[in-house]
DNA sequence: TGCGCGACGTTGACGGTGTCAACATTCCTG
DNA sequence: CAGGAATGTTGACACCGTCAACGTCGCGCA
């Protein structure tokens, strides 16, 4: 069934779905996304989708939930060898993270968004997020016992520095920064100062 | 005609408009925002927001601007000491901006976001944000002057902290930082950890 | 081998939406 | 006081998500 029987049945709706859906959303943002204009595309009748997803929502979920994977498994490539890699693996954790943002635009709104999921009716995607924070808590730790940066809740200073790197990738997907201004200076700026922020004491 | 002759003319429909339309994005979402829904909540039939809003965008943009308008005086009445007021008034500036999200949430997520509203075709609105910007530019470049904070470019320092601050609410407004976390000490955590980062070297 | 059941896909229908054109009403101004 | 401008209403259209009823196919069991 995994077998590409192009034809009758399809094959793998599920699978064509997911990534028709991807894509459309990071071509005209979460609101192009359309359960008839997703059929059209794959030469499928509109509610042939509610075969594989009980809902348009449980679809979203689904895209996000893969999203979600991404970005982590880049994070955790990138904080692999944290903190012997040096300090400067920190700035460039930030600069992997703003990066996917602006690469996948819509994938990143509609992951970190509520508008379109409502997370409260589908705790399952909750976990997936949770896992990525994880991880930028485990690195935020590393560097913590190295002494690079000072002793505080980790869980605090993971907030922190998530909010710093998802606001600059907020506003620059939403337009919100002229486009004038160079968005590597943009990212250097943001992680340094947050570096020199949490910097351990002389 | 601004008189309020409540009755066949209803009298300002436009003011009504636009405070149901903001009072909806509050409570449910800018998806709940319905044209025929404001209509019936003021008793008036669904077109008739068509003779003061040339579309359903325009009645949003109207919105996010007041919304605008109001957090730019709540920042400007913060700021305007700023930096006789000492160096405590910049983390106050965070605080107070952090808080307007938190209390208008719909309201927040319509101004700086662009899946309801598309910036592009309503460039009066980006002038509007612009302003607001100004003044956190304007507190930065103050503070610089003092000698308190880095001479460096003041608007990349103004983006920074910016970006942090808005980091922070959206997490907050979007669900994706733990109930169980203390709103205040994330605020001051980060506030303290930006201008760390920012202040002038000893 | 064949047959029947379950998985998959389609169509028709319903209520919801934004929006436009045609129409009705009211106000204000000349 | 007459008529035009401003305001509000209704009908209609094309979309949308979703459900129920219906077809169709493939696979496993007898």
């Amino acid at each position: 069934m995994t077998r590409e029987s192009t034809a009758y049945h399809h094959g793998d709706l599920r699978a064509a779905l997911l990534a028709e859906a991807a894509a459309m959303i990071d071509e005209g943002g979460t609101s192009s996304v359309t359960m008839r204009e997703i059929g059209r595309r794959l030469g499928v009748s509109r509610s042939a989708a509610y075969r594989h997803f009980e809902d348009k929502s449980a679809l979203l979920v689904a895209v996000a939930a893969a999203g979600f994977d991404r970005l982590r498994d880049r994070l955790e490539a990138v904080g692999a060898g944290a903190p012997d890699a040096g300090i400067e693996q920190l700035p460039e954790v930030g600069r992997v993270y703003v990066r996917f943002a602006l690469e996948n635009p819509g994938h990143y709104r509609l992951m970190y968004g509520k508008e379109a999921i409502t997370r409260e009716d589908h705790p399952e995607l909750r976990e997936t997020a949770n896992a990525l924070f994880d991880e930028l808590v485990r690195i935020v730790q590393s560097y913590q016992e190295s002494g690079t940066i000072r002793r505080e809740d980790p869980h605090l200073q993971a907030y922190v520095a998530w909010g710093a790197v998802h606001g600059l990738a907020s506003l620059l997907i939403e337009g919100q920064i002229l486009t004038a201004v160079d968005v590597d200076a943009l990212i250097r700026q943001t992680t340094a100062t947050l570096l020199d922020g949490m910097r351990a004491g002389p």
